[in-house]
DNA sequence: AAGTGGTCTAGACCACAGA
DNA sequence: CTGTGGTCTAGACCACTTT
């Protein structure tokens, strides 16, 4: 009824999401919200539509439900659900600035298990893409990004140092929707330590990711080393 | 249509999802599921309610959907989404057999840092519960669990190497129904390591949760020490 | 053009919490 | 008892994919 004019107007139950949203930052910690029939009439829209902004909130652990009783604001949260961020997104939530250094970019041919996680053969080729990622100027991650070489025509020729999911999305229409992941604890070795400016002996996450598109068809197979001391997961889990 | 002899019935759509799950199961990944208007006929039910149950399975990475074209099996993943699982549940899903050797249980005051995820004063007591957790016998864990006391009286009498949250729901009617975790990677010290059978040195993931009821109040502070070279964290991310 | 998932409505009844 | 969230229905229109 408002405005339709630009690309594509958001659904109704995102922008009473962002609303609501906005609404409960102001909000005491467990004090109720209005209940579910009265945010339908308020925000001009069914109860059905609110219902799914609010499971929305609830999943992310803004706010708590109680059958029977109401809606209630959650505590600060340390944390939200995982989801999928990129590591410039991942470091903004922390407050640090996200840059690249290139180390390394070549194509060679996939090995067993590379091919494995792409669903292509051994010989094929793969793209790799090395770097090392810094927050506020420091080393805190390094990362190795294999792609199906036959997907990503010419991509040695770009900017590597900048958004891979960038390009992947703008030259080749790929976008990484979904991942899995496996997150170890590891020791790192001289090689890793010294990439990182650490001892030799140190503490690191590795987090190997899987990444997918819609059609959960697999993009790319990444192997990320975050130094031990100054990263860690941070997630909310439910029932 | 069939059975409600039981306590309380499971709602529609969870029943609808337990059904397509095990019909999925039988079908080759990439295979097109039917309409989401011919499953509301088949099962019987309306189309808001199959779409619930296949958020559900979207969710947990079982299908994929594409609009304009349909739904679809999801090729075989190799985790799901993070969910709060107990120990026992943890292990089963890796074919491994749960156990539990008490460490200690004692009461003290909980300090700041306790005090604080449980929302209680530095001098108020609290239960402490250390334990090592086997999977087919092998140390694989070491976990401290604190309770504000004033919830749990006479914790300590009972037999503390069985699952604590069955005792929790059971005797005092606490259920964790959410947490918030933070996991790290750490080099074990000389003690830790000698608890879990390691060399010191080696790699460990320490997770640190704080469990919530239902109404979002912390119900416990727990930390634990996983063996870096036997236990990983399989999960599956969405943008 | 036909069929799909994405969104939305305006009702309804139920189980549960709280005064 | 009243009000709440939980579930469910039977429609409708839209944006998108596929033929």
């Amino acid at each position: 009824m408002s405005e339709q004019n630009a690309a594509r107007p958001a659904p109704k139950h995102q922008q009473v999401r962002d609303s609501l949203a906005a609404e409960i930052r102001r909000l005491e910690p467990h004090s109720a919200l209005a209940s579910e029939r009265d945010l339908a009439t308020t925000h001009g829209v069914s109860r059905a539509t609110i219902r799914i902004a609010l499971d929305a909130l609830s999943d992310a652990g803004v706010v708590y439900r109680v059958q029977g009783a109401g809606t209630f604001a959650a505590g600060p949260a340390i944390s939200k659900t995982l989801s999928l961020s990129s590591f410039t997104e991942d470091m903004e939530v922390r407050g640090w600035t996200a840059s690249s250094r290139l180390l390394a970019a070549d194509q060679v041919p996939a090995g067993g298990k590379i091919a494995d996680d792409l669903g292509i053969a051994a010989e094929d080729e793969v793209i790799r893409v090395s770097r090392i990622r810094l927050a506020d100027g420091t080393p805190i991650c390094m990362e190795t990004v294999h792609l199906a070489a036959d997907g990503v025509p010419g991509l040695l020729d770009h900017d590597l140092s900048t958004s891979l999911y960038g390009i992947l999305e703008a030259e080749y229409g790929l976008r990484v929707v979904r991942a899995e992941q496996v997150v170890r604890s590891v020791v790192m070795d001289v090689g890793e330590a010294a990439l990182l400016g650490q001892p030799p002996g140190s503490a690191a996450l590795r987090v190997h990711r899987i990444g997918l598109d819609q059609r959960d068809r697999p993009i790319e197979s990444t192997t990320s080393m975050y130094r031990g001391d100054m990263y860690d997961l941070r997630f909310a889990v439910q029932r």
